[in-house]
Formats: structure tokens, sequence, C-alpha cells
DNA sequence: GCCATTACGCTACGAGCCGTAGCGAAAGCG
DNA sequence: CGCTTTCGCTACGGCTCGTAGCGTAATGGC
């Protein structure tokens, strides 16, 4: 069977726990020391292999963490509350709660540097985490169209472009609060992003921008969507 | 007369231009080898002084880096072109030359990875980086509302969170723009996310949101103050 | 069951960087 | 001229990296 699925070449294959270990022990070492003290050595010890194992599977530390934080996002998911704004909360909180974990705020934006100087990097990280997260944004967008709440878009290349533009300022308001402002993205300081993503910098003032007297929009529209 | 002036202690001083020289050795250095192949001794011999001469001012590599890219945001400026929107485009556009610079991109997410374990260095960061950044958001603040563009506000612990809010919005933005999409913040992107921070999604998209067709706002209100 | 093939654990190794210590010389101050 | 501090230089132990080599384990083909 397994010589038609994958074209399992003959030999031993490799151990799929292995891989499950070594990338649960990157996080843990993320987790206890950081990127720039983790070393692959005590990775390797943590999961109960030896170091030429990792040297095997991982060009370097660059590529396992990038594999172990990769993980992290599997959870994110973009659940239908009702109306484009409570959508952006529920997925903007959930974002947020990753980058709350440690072994995320300290590999992610490590790897990120890397990547800088490393083409091969930029896009493993693409792939494997930012790709999916933008796919959420897209998905949400239709949503809304679907709803109304957002005006159609004929041009394909500018939906594109609007869907990056979006994706930048949600993903990057998100990690600049979580780690350069090192203060927490919590349920109110993402009400007013909502609000001030979906209504602007001077509507939104107007409103009193508080988002606990300003749960509900200018135009009468319950900008939360909870009962429609 | 120094005895006063800075309480010079005895001894022999310090060379000024020593520090320059490593710092810019420090730029020098991000630019051909990166962050992590960085390392102390290479910066000694670029600057031609001796490694030990580093370390007796600097506690590692992570300070170093920290105070040679913050001389890169000296030159940040607020200029005033005459309304919110252009203002914004501006300085925005400064910021996006500066992560341009291949010493920020490959510097400044590895000091701010660094700081997530090191609260001693996100001070460092916050002081000598990110405030200088803030006050031009305050500042441009106050003078759209001297403008009476935006609203004021009379809570003061509320219009401190409402620029936090904005700066982590706009410096996020960028940043994730340059350094994880890894695309130039060029004029044509600038000129979409100003309307869509000033406009908010639903009004920005129904504008057309393209910048070539939008440079005037729906208000008639030139929205880039060049010849009016 | 036997063999070719691949993965694995283990050890050892050179290379490089880190951060510090110690020394003599240089450059300021009174 | 003494006192003090900085500077350049050398040397060092300790650590991590990434690789090589070897014997063993596990699988598929025959």
């Amino acid at each position: 069977m397994q010589s038609r699925t994958s074209h399992a070449r003959a030999g031993r294959p490799r151990s799929a726990a292995a891989d499950a270990a070594i990338l649960a022990a990157t996080r843990a070492a993320l987790v206890e020391l950081g990127w720039s003290k983790l070393t692959l050595q005590d990775v390797a010890t943590r999961a109960g292999v030896a170091k030429t194992t990792l040297y095997r599977r991982w060009a370097g530390k660059n590529e396992l963490v990038v594999d172990a934080v990769a993980e992290l996002f599997d959870e994110l998911r973009l659940p239908d509350r009702g109306s484009l704004a409570a959508d952006i909360e529920g997925v903007v909180l959930q974002f947020a709660a990753i980058l709350a974990r440690p072994e995320a705020r300290s590999g992610l934006m490590a790897v990120v540097a890397e990547s800088t100087r490393d083409a091969a990097l930029r896009e493993r990280i693409r792939m494997s985490i930012v790709d999916r997260q933008k796919r959420l944004v897209v998905r949400g967008r239709e949503r809304a169209q679907a709803r109304g709440e957002l005006p159609g878009e004929d041009d394909a290349a500018a939906a594109a472009r609007t869907a990056d533009l979006i994706f930048d300022v949600v993903a990057g308001a998100v990690v600049h609060r979580t780690l350069v402002s090192a203060e927490p993205a919590d349920e109110e300081w993402v009400r007013r992003f909502t609000q001030l993503l979906l209504l602007g910098l001077g509507e939104a003032a107007r409103t009193g921008f508080a988002g606990a007297a300003g749960e509900r929009g200018p135009d009468g529209k319950d900008a939360r969507g909870r009962d429609g």
C-alpha cells in the first residue's frame, strides 16, 4: 500500500513519532530557553533522539523552529458569528491567543528576522504560516460581501491587493501590539481595533471609540451582529 | 569645566569617535552578514578597535545592535503637508524607507525577538526606537484635531489608549508588509493604506479603494494636499 | 528467509565564537 | 609629575556547530 500512496522507497521508514516528539521538544525548549539559547543538542535530548537525526530531517535551527511554530497555527478557525465585526473580533482573538504563548513569541519573530536574508526560509514561512492566516481574511471578506456588508469587487487583481492590505493591517497590528508594545491584545483592545478598521479614524473617534459605549455603529446596524 | 557639566571623572575619556565607528561598523556588518552571522570580533575589526572595547561599552550583541539601528530612526520627521491624510502618507513613507534598508530589516526584528525574553532589552528598544515613533503619532493627531479633521478627546487616558492603538496599527502594518509579506510599502500601497485607515473597511471599499482613481476623499477634500 | 536500502544512535572531531582576565601603554586631570 | 581610566593586545576555558564514521535496527523486494 505504501508503495502506491507515497512511493515508499525500500529501507527503514522515518519514525513519525520522532517528528512529533522533536517538534514538541522544540516548543518546550523555546518556552524555557528562548530562541537564542536554544541548541539542537538540547532539543535532541528532550525528544529522546540523537542530534544527527535532527540534521537528517532539518537543515538547521531556522527550519526546525518554523515547523514547530507552524503547528501552533493549526487551530486557527474562522467562526461564523453573523457579522463582519464579530467575525473579525473572533479571528483576531484567536490570533492574539496564539501570539500570547511564549513559544510563539520567541520563535516567530526570530525566524522572520532570519528570513530577511534567506529567501528559502521566507518561502517556508509563507507557505506554512502566513498563507494559512491570509486565507481566513479572504474567506471572511467573501462572507461579508455575500452578506452585503462589503461591496463586491469586479477586478480580481484589485481584490487580491485589497485582501493583502487588510491582512497586513490586521496581522501587523496584533503582532506589533503583542511583541513590540508588549501589551495584551485583550477583548477590549480587539473591540476598539475592529471598530477602527471598520469605520476609520474619523468616524470611529466620533462614536466615542470606547467599545463599552460604542458597541453599536453609528448607522444603527448592530456592529457585533449577535442577534441580527 | 567638564567637572561641572558632566562630572568627568579623572582619567582618559572614552573616544566618541570610537562609538561612532563601532555603530557604523555594526550597521555595515548587518548589511553584509545579517544578524545571525554577525560577530563582535568582526565588528571590532571593522571599527578598528579591540574586541574588549566593545564589551566595556555594551553588554552584548543585543544592546549594540539596538543602538546601531536606533540611529537610523533619527531622521524621522513629521512634515506638515496640510491634511491628515497627507501627513500620514508622509510619515509612513519615511518609516517604510527606513525599513527598506537591509541593516534595519535584519537587525530590528532580531532584537525585538530577543526582547520577548529580556525586559531590560525591551525597555531599551522602547526608549530609543519605539517612543520616538509614537511621538509622531501623538503630534500628528493633535495637529489633525487642531485642524478640525478629528474630534477632540476629553479623557486623557482614553486619548492615550487611542494613540497607542493607532500607533500599533500604523507601525504594525508597515512592518508586516515590509518584513513578513516582503513586499515594498511603496507610494501606491501607502495611499491605499491611508485611505483604509481614515475611512474604514466599508467606506474605503465603496470609494473604489484604488488610489489612482481615489486621490480625493469622498468629502471632496484633497487627500494629498499637493496643490489644492 | 535473505539481501539491499534506508533510518537511527552513538562517538568523536575541527572550527568558530563567546566572554573574561591580565598586562603594558596611552591620554586625560590636578 | 602622580592618579585614574581607557585602550590594544594576547590568551584562555567553555560552549555550540555541523559533519564523519561506524555498527545496529527496521522495512520492502525477491
